[in-house]
DNA sequence: CGAGTTTGACCGGCGC
DNA sequence: GCGCCGGTCAAACTCG
């Protein structure tokens, strides 16, 4: 009797926290695909918008709020030899120094260390077509552990084809039904705008960063907002346009944040 | 067994 | 010419 019922709560309440976990999980996956088709699309908007944006003022790496935030930033580097963009992507600690999924596939075929900075450079090469001449490097930032500096060089000369397409949304459970997410297949690829300029794209995650930050010393919001905005708010505004669905991302961002909630981590 | 990573050797540019 | 330094090669090694 009682002990029926005892159990029989047990298993609902497991039963919900399984239900929770993997409404997480959807979640996080979720996330992880629109990050990374939103990351190939800025990145081949990137070249074209370059032009646009040739002979800016270079800003300096400052710390962005620890906000979702996508920010863009542009060094002048004033030499044209080759495209080279420059990514400054923050991460957690223990990211992509190791090959990163990022649409391509990559060959590590060599690492240095360099004079000033004491962590490791690696150096990729494209190998998802033979002759594809794009090379990137890969380098953490020198105090911030949690920031990488990719340096992409060249063009792939191949469709950004991924052979094992990893998403299934078959799993459907949550609430929020139909979720498409309609990215708009960023210009085709022929048409390359060779950015003369190298790009820095500081992807700033959102992410319950763990940064040691001063907090409540100086809210860097103000700052970087101040400095950036104009970008940012182009950014911003093309980011939404991307996705196309506001509502998506919003109610996204919800979804998971009720999670976390939900289940705070220790 | 093959594809990819590791890691020390090697090489070319540059400053002295 | 020599040594430093960033970039690449390739043999050994690891992993699935
Ligand atoms: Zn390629």
């Amino acid at each position: 009797m009682d002990a029926h019922r005892s159990n029989k709560e047990k298993a609902e309440a497991l039963q919900e926290d399984l239900e929770c976990m993997r409404k997480e999980n959807e979640s996080l996956r979720f996330m992880l695909e629109v990050m990374t088709r939103k990351c190939n699309i800025i990145e081949s908007h990137l070249r074209q918008r370059n032009l646009e944006y040739m002979g800016i003022d270079l800003n300096h790496q400052f710390e962005a709020n620890k906000r979702a935030r996508t920010s863009i930033n542009e060094f002048s580097l004033a030499t044209n030899k080759s495209q080279t963009s420059q990514f400054l992507v923050r991460t957690n600690s223990k990211d992509s120094t190791l090959v990163v999924k990022d649409g391509y596939q990559w060959r590590k075929y060599g690492q240095k260390v360099t004079k000033d900075n004491p962590s490791p450079r690696a150096y990729f090469r494209c190998s998802m077509a033979p002759g594809c001449p794009v090379k990137k490097k890969v380098q953490r930032s020198k105090d911030d552990k949690s920031v990488l500096i990719a340096t992409y060089e060249g063009q792939h000369n191949h469709d950004s084809h991924d052979s094992h397409a990893h998403f299934s949304p078959s799993i459907n459970t949550s609430a929020k039904g139909a979720e498409h997410i309609n990215f708009v297949p960023a210009e085709s690829t022929p048409t390359f705008t060779p950015s003369p300029q190298p790009i820095t794209l500081d992807l700033t995650l959102s992410g319950s960063n763990n940064q040691e930050n001063s907090s409540g010393g100086l809210d860097g919001n103000s700052v970087s907002d101040r400095g950036f905005n104009g970008k940012y708010n182009k950014i911003e505004d093309f980011v939404a346009s991307l996705t196309k669905d506001k509502n998506f991302t919003v109610s996204l961002a919800a979804a998971v944040a009720r999670c976390v909630t939900n289940q705070p981590k220790p």
